[in-house]
DNA sequence: GGGTTTTAGTATGCGCGCATACTATCGGGC
DNA sequence: GCCCGATAGTATGCGCGCATACTAAAACCC
């Protein structure tokens, strides 16, 4: 019967390993980010809004949710939270009063850089059991993401 | 600066990679299971117990979530909400006055059986453009599984 | 100008992983 | 017999992805 393939043991299935992969990197993110009371989404929109800070356009919500690739619902929500402490700025959008122009503030820039080397050190340790096979892991996960990309 | 190298755009880092891969294998399952009113989670027990049941010992609760690697909490509810479903029956274990006996109802395994074909479908298309690559794909992730294992 | 369609952002609610804390039972040592 | 640590299960609460639905402003079209 079927069950015997693939979901009878979780260890067979490539969508099952994915899947309890991802959870162990969240742990292991988690855990480096303790440290600077960052949530593994605080972290990545602090970071990306601190990486695209040098445009010229003014960023918004949207740009910023598409760029780090988190939803707009969770953005709204954890840009209040680190507007709460002083992380960004959420200044009215100069030429669209629909939208928000975001920068981080000084203290979250210098925030985003300590959390990034923390942040990166997990993420090479994690990895580092791949040795050389990483590149054409990480190949693939970019083929799978385009395949079923942003339709 | 730091910033550059990993999380400024969201496609170069392997874990941010891993996690956008996962959640688009997530709704891709949620979408192949929505037919058969399973969640994730839901199916992947149900599917799993009805794999176990085949033992002489009875199926505990603690032995279901090892083996599908998900939480007990999670393995709590869900269970709950499969009983009260009628797929599957939490009886009293026989040697373990703190244990449950679990085992899928005839409903439950059938559903368990139509439901994995179609999960297995799903997931054989998401990784289909992977093509041969799909084998080492599925190495290293065990890969990691194994370094940062059940410590 | 007036109308429709798009878009930025938000509220609400669910699925699910996980941390913490608790009760109830089992087991071993004495 | 009794005590104590380990274990099975549950409650509570948070992080976060996502679906649905809504408001308000912009952009387009005539």
């Amino acid at each position: 019967m079927s069950l015997a393939t693939g979901f009878g043991s979780a260890e067979e299935s490539p969508g099952l390993l994915l899947w309890q992969v991802t959870n162990r990197w969240q742990a292991a993110q988690r855990a480096a980010l303790r440290p600077y009371g960052l949530t593994h989404v605080q972290f990545v929109l602090l970071a990306s809004l601190t990486y695209l800070q040098a445009e010229d356009e003014p960023v918004t919500q949207r740009r910023l949710a598409d760029h780090a690739a988190t939803d707009p619902m969770m953005t709204s929500q954890v840009l209040r939270a680190l507007e709460s402490r002083a992380l960004v700025t959420r200044l009215p959008h100069p030429h669209d009063a629909r939208a928000r122009a975001l920068s981080p503030t000084p203290e979250g820039r210098d925030l985003a850089n300590r959390a990034v080397t923390a942040v990166e050190a997990c993420d090479t340790d994690f990895f580092s059991t791949l040795g050389v096979e990483v590149a054409p892991f990480t190949e693939a996960l970019r083929t799978l993401l385009l395949r079923r990309g942003p339709e």
